[in-house]
DNA sequence: CTGAAAGCGCTTACAG
DNA sequence: CTGAAAGCGCTTACAG
């Protein structure tokens, strides 16, 4: 197994790929011109089925890969789109993820992805990497409050499309769940089973699915005429220790909650725990479901949001404009659906 | 806002990326060389302040982003890793990610990832398109059983670890849960409480780690001096109705099991559906912990793997390796974790 | 401090 | 059917 000249004709030692096969080299061994090795290695009509053989042989010899990169920089477009999460590890976008992946896999597109950690900074850095190297499209799950960073990237040509939560200051495509109407159908769930007394537990105030699920518990209230007093209502992180605290205030309060409806996933596990330890039971309705929800006792009762149905309008949407589609942005909704599993059906302790 | 003459200069009407403003409209506009953008850009030392600054005008006049697809057709490395991943939603799959991520973040390395959904061949296309990419690294969750197709890649420079299972027929790094020993105590722990009778369900027997774990099944039997009968054993798909068949045969059959010990967390959660409309009590401990295994009644008892070391791990491995580490390959197996919570003590029910 | 030339590995447009 | 030349947008190596 005779080594090609290729390794002595290269100055480039450090490189990782210094030693890879490229078309050149394959070209030399086959006897034959470089563009007649991009015809095979492409499926090009137009060679002799023994110049193909001749080619073909010499890329098994030198275990020749075609580097896409090259090819990318000459074509113009990558096929490979950006997703920017806000948390590869949380449960509700591992559905949404892969359902972007199987959208862009359809239309023979690759997934590069990262989270934003729910940091604008590194939401925009991400974005902006992923703009660098030329994603076609870039599905966005907001962090920051100000998107204007990516117009110049709109302008360019990179398809842009917002999931989950709506972009900020700039005019592009957005894919959301009915979260006002979802958090009104809920907590309108308790007050339906004589609760008036409902505490609402949520993310910080400055993201939009926590404010408009705010918006809902208090449009729910304010159908049913019942003031809503200042300590029923918790915004803030959602890590277990303020959760915890935001609860258990409620639940021991002047006016104490006989029910609770909770902003997402994440606030509902750590009040499920909380009430797991109270005296007394307590209504409870929580945005987004979650496996098991129905195993505990009582089963949780939710406002379910299809969170692969989020992920594949999103990808969709992105395709339809890279295939050409020159329709103005939208702001497309998906309904919610309220789901009955005891904890909603309590009534009220009192 | 005067536009350049760009647009006119180019033939290319249908590129994506057909009007992007490149260094050479910058330079233009700026009325300097081509390097002298370069270094502006890359914060090269060696321009005057009032150069540096008309050249940053034109870039911001003109919106350029540099085009890293070009830059790392130049430098060799491209900056980003591959991971091919089971299936993007399985929650276990998600800290193993976000860790993987993490790394790669920290050595200022972009994610491109894709999910194999199991099947060898997607695998196998999606390594391959990975490499096509160049990129300088791939952790790999193996579906196939057979990486030989990887072996020109990692020969050309392309380092590789595999994670969660072994690579087959293919000398190379892997990091595992120490997935014989895990299983092997938690079936002992229920021998421990008393029980003789005890089934094991878990996936398809070609996977590496359902194997692993039903020989630690089998030793933890032996050792005690239980012989196992066969229909106390089925491995296979994970759907539910697979597994619920399976768990309703053990528990109806000739010799009902009095405890089971499940494969992974999606046949756990089927089984605790299962146990849950059973009449008597059955003890049930589970490979893999999950969310909220401590609020179901009774709690889940589990042998953890702590999924997010397994990707940190092999990220480091990884990088370790692309900053020239010329070390052996190794296995590398991460201890697992008995965690008690009240199913895998319950005595048996005879 | 600055820039012209060559080249990374492909594809495009064209000529034989 | 086949291939030499030019170019994609950068960086490298070098010269002024």
């Amino acid at each position: 197994m005779p080594e090609t000249t290729r390794g002595a004709e290269r100055a480039n030692g450090t490189g990782r790929y210094g030693n890879r096969p490229t078309m050149k080299d394959v070209a030399a061994r086959a006897g034959v011109g470089l563009k007649t090795v991009s015809r095979v290695v492409n499926g090009e009509p137009g060679v002799t089925p023994d110049t193909e053989r001749r080619v073909q042989e010499a890329i098994d010899a030198l275990g020749f890969r075609r580097n896409d990169s090259a090819r990318v920089l000459r074509k113009g477009r990558t096929a490979s789109i950006g997703l920017v999460l806000e948390d590869l590890a949380d449960p509700f976008y591992g559905p949404l993820s892969r359902a972007v992946e199987e959208v862009a896999r359809a239309h023979g597109a690759l997934l590069i992805n990262g989270s934003s950690a729910e940091d604008p900074d590194r939401e925009r850095e991400l974005a902006l990497a992923l703009c660098a190297r030329r994603v076609d499209g870039l599905v966005v799950i907001p962090a920051g409050d100000d998107h204007r960073y990516l117009e110049p990237e709109m302008r360019a040509g990179v398809a842009t499309v917002f999931v989950d939560r709506p972009a900020a200051r700039i005019d592009a495509d957005v894919v959301l769940s009915d979260n006002f109407g979802g958090a009104r159908d809920g907590v309108a769930h308790l007050i339906a089973h004589g609760h008036r007394r409902i505490g609402f537990i949520g993310d910080m105030p400055n993201i939009h699915t926590a404010a408009e699920r705010l918006r809902g518990y208090r449009a729910a209230m304010e159908d049913a005429g019942i003031p809503v007093e200042d300590d029923w209502m918790s915004l803030g992180a959602t890590d277990p220790e303020r959760v915890r605290r935001a609860a258990e205030e409620m639940l021991t309060g002047p006016s104490p909650v006989t029910a609770i409806f909770t902003g997402n996933n994440r606030v509902t596990v750590t009040v499920i725990r909380v009430l797991a330890a109270h005296a007394r039971p307590v209504a409870l309705v929580g945005f987004d479901d979650f496996e098991l929800a129905d195993l505990l006792q009582p089963g949780v009762t939710v406002v379910a949001q299809d969170s692969a149905a989020l992920g594949r309008t999103a990808a969709e949407r992105l395709f339809r404009r890279l295939d050409g589609a020159l329709v103005a942005p939208e702001r497309i909704e998906l309904p919610t659906r309220l789901i009955e599993r005891g904890s909603g059906e309590l009534p009220p302790a009192d």
